[in-house]
DNA sequence: GAAACCATTTACCAAATGGTAAAAAGTGAT
DNA sequence: ATCACTTTTTACCATTTGGTAAATGGTTTC
């Protein structure tokens, strides 16, 4: 939880009054290895930070092949938002890549904290903002690349993943094959 | 200006002195054919709302390519987020496609804004998440497809688009060559 | 340790895309 | 209408990536 708050006040300051509010509000989560935080087809019901693991946002494409959006790393927040704040249903899973400790608030807590707390409003927006330029700055710079480029950006965009998360993920958030990805590993060796 | 208070007003509501104060801040801007917005390696200094005209972000890849990161269309802010709030130089070019009419703002007078009117934050705040959010859900379903569904899905996304921007802007939209994507329109007929 | 299971690597060939270059079509100016 | 200029299309071949399948490597369970 001390992460949680040490995250939060990065983005604006909070009284201790506050933040015993907040740290009361949200609960622990485990997740198992491959287990669903929230799941395609289900409306968004919480909204969780990643102490420890790391998760993925991933869908069906019209193949059927399983697509993995991006990764979320610990410190980070975990939400489908159009899900979550527009109640409807989320076109994308959320799973646990590794085994998962998170902090989760349940939709009418994160509320309520809105209503309590002067300046919460401003905080999950920064929080929000700057999470959502992350994910686009990301992903634009692989898409004019050949695979092995993007494969070596993403090594610089998720030095911490890498070694974490099957090959077969990597492979189609870069949008290539699982042998296309290997075959790249083995050149760059 | 009229399209951008009523655009604001979606996001929340404000009283008759409020709008008067966003409408005398703000002042008309137009832009030429192939004319920057704000440039990389520049401070961005404004914030835009398109009134008229297509609006591209655009940069350079290591190979010295030309990149159009996205297209940004009538009723919808325009500004690099990253340099214009943190006041680093931005990495993009921000050009205009078409001729163009914007409303611009100042930081200065953007920043008043804030100060001024209760609320104006938690609507700035919402406008920018959903562009964001659209950005990000605009460009993760291109990825993993081959070029041919990858240009079948940008004439969904961007229908307004298609044929007011040159070949060669969409080619590099799409990571492939105009050269392939005119294959791919000869085929698509 | 063997068996079963899953992930990764390799190999082979087919298909898609890139690179270079030239032709054709479109645009604007005089 | 012609010329100069830019954009788009086409063609050719080289290179990259995909699809299928099998082999290898790793991990877990018994």
């Amino acid at each position: 939880m001390k992460e949680f708050v040490e995250y939060i006040l990065q983005f604006g300051s909070l009284n201790q009054q506050q933040i015993d509010l907040i740290t009361k509000k949200g609960t622990e989560l485990k997740l198992g290895k491959d287990e669903y935080f929230s799941e395609a087809g289900k409306i968004a019901k919480q909204v969780g930070f990643i102490l420890e693991g790391i998760v993925r946002v991933c869908y069906y494409n019209n193949k059927g092949e399983e697509i993995t959006k991006y990764f979320i790393e610990e410190n980070n927040l975990v939400c489908d938002l159009e899900s979550f704040e527009s109640e409807i249903p989320s076109t994308a899973y959320v799973q646990a890549v590794t085994e998962g400790r998170l902090i989760v608030f349940s939709k009418k807590d994160w509320q309520e904290l809105f209503n309590t707390i002067i300046g919460w409003d401003a905080i999950v927006h920064k929080v929000i903002s700057k999470a959502l330029l992350q994910k686009v700055e990301r992903r634009s710079p692989l898409v004019a690349e050949d695979a092995t480029t993007r494969y070596l950006k993403f090594l610089e965009i998720y030095p911490t993943v890498v070694n974490r998360v099957p090959l077969s993920y990597i492979a189609s958030y870069l949008g290539i094959t699982q042998q296309s990805l290997s075959r790249i590993r083995k050149n760059i060796r």
